[in-house]
DNA sequence: AAGACGAAAGTGGTTGA
DNA sequence: TCAACAACTTTCGTCTT
């Protein structure tokens, strides 16, 4: 009966394909497309998503689970789930409340601020929220990533870690710890740059947040700096992808214990660049991978002895 | 003149007693 | 808590292209 009703419905929202009249019109709800089974055309990108909110194993559970109000996030203090009261006093046909009810709806509202926003946590929350998201646009991090450096810092506070230490700097932190569990690397430096927290502290924050709220968080491979620094270098794709193999022997090799990862990409793009005839100085490499050219120098050296790379000049 | 190279001294973080 | 230690940086003079 409900199922009835809903494809009724959605034959009213398709209509035939512009491109060839084909009423043959697939929705891909995975990709949010439209497309004409008939002739390709994609006609809408934005699909609404109408399946269930959570993935489920069964039937019963993907009843369950239906879609209702909007997305919940983690990066609004209070998920977005917060109960607006409005302060007009009208009830919803326009009519003026009757003086009790308006002085019970005045007390709702009250006790509704007093939760809100104005519990400390919560205003603790509002601005961590606002920072991370000052933070992120400027470092340029991507939706899943804020939204779990907003998870971490939660959970800080809910440890009770944040008393004592400026809220900004906790944010960072977990921004960073975000970025290396989502394989987004972002230096140390990077973000403490544009965050008011200077490198030190925010290392200690770091340290604090994987230590007290358990994270495992696998060391940085050098390997996921390569696309970045590749990219601001301006290399090839095979250039980028020689140097990953190279990365690789050089693990194989054990070369890469306790080094600098960003040393090591910097290094490993410095030889396949001159391989791939597209040789970037040692200063432009230091230059993005924020090391040093000696560095750079360094490690590229080894790496040529220890695995037999014979570079012409 | 710019880039590459390497030595020497200094720095910040980790480790083990 | 402190010293030893490895990795990295800074600085600088020299060599190569």
């Amino acid at each position: 009966m409900e199922k009835e009703k809903k494809s009724e419905k959605m034959d009213d929202i398709i209509q035939v394909c512009p491109e060839c009249s084909s009423t043959n019109i697939i929705i891909d709800n995975q990709r949010g497309e439209r497309t004409c089974g008939n002739c390709g055309l994609v006609l809408d990108e934005r699909e609404i998503d109408q399946g269930p909110e959570w993935r489920a194993f069964t039937i019963d559970e993907r009843n369950k689970r239906s879609r209702v109000g909007s997305p919940i996030t983690f990066t609004i203090h209070d998920k977005g789930l917060s109960t607006m009261i409005d302060w007009h006093d009208k009830d919803h046909y326009g009519k003026t409340l009757s003086p009790k009810k308006r002085a019970q709806v005045y007390r709702m509202r009250k006790w509704q601020m007093r939760t809100r926003v104005h519990s400390s946590l919560d205003r603790n929350l509002a601005f961590a929220m606002s920072e991370l998201d000052r933070l992120s646009s400027q470092l340029g991090i991507p939706r899943g990533v804020k939204e779990s450096s907003a998870v971490f810092y939660r959970r800080a506070i809910e440890r009770k870690l944040i008393r004592g230490r400026s809220i900004e700097a906790m944010i960072a932190a977990s921004i960073y710890a975000a970025c290396r569990l989502r394989k987004v690397p972002r230096t140390l430096d990077e973000i403490a740059r544009h965050s008011r927290v200077n490198r030190k502290e925010l290392g200690r924050c770091y340290r604090l947040i994987l230590r007290e709220l358990n994270v495992r968080i696998p060391i940085a491979n050098p390997v996921e700096f390569i696309p970045r620094f590749g990219a601001e270098l301006d290399l090839s794709g095979r250039s980028q992808k020689r140097a990953a193999e190279i990365i690789k022997m050089a693990r194989e090799h054990g070369l890469t214990a306790g080094k600098d990862p960003t040393g090591l990409a910097a290094a490993s793009i410095y030889i396949s660049a001159i391989l791939e005839g597209e040789r970037r100085t040692q200063r432009e490499i230091a230059e993005v991978a924020h090391v040093t050219e000696v560095t750079v120098r360094n490690r590229y050296k080894e790496l040529v002895k220890e695995l037999n790379i014979k570079i012409e000049v």
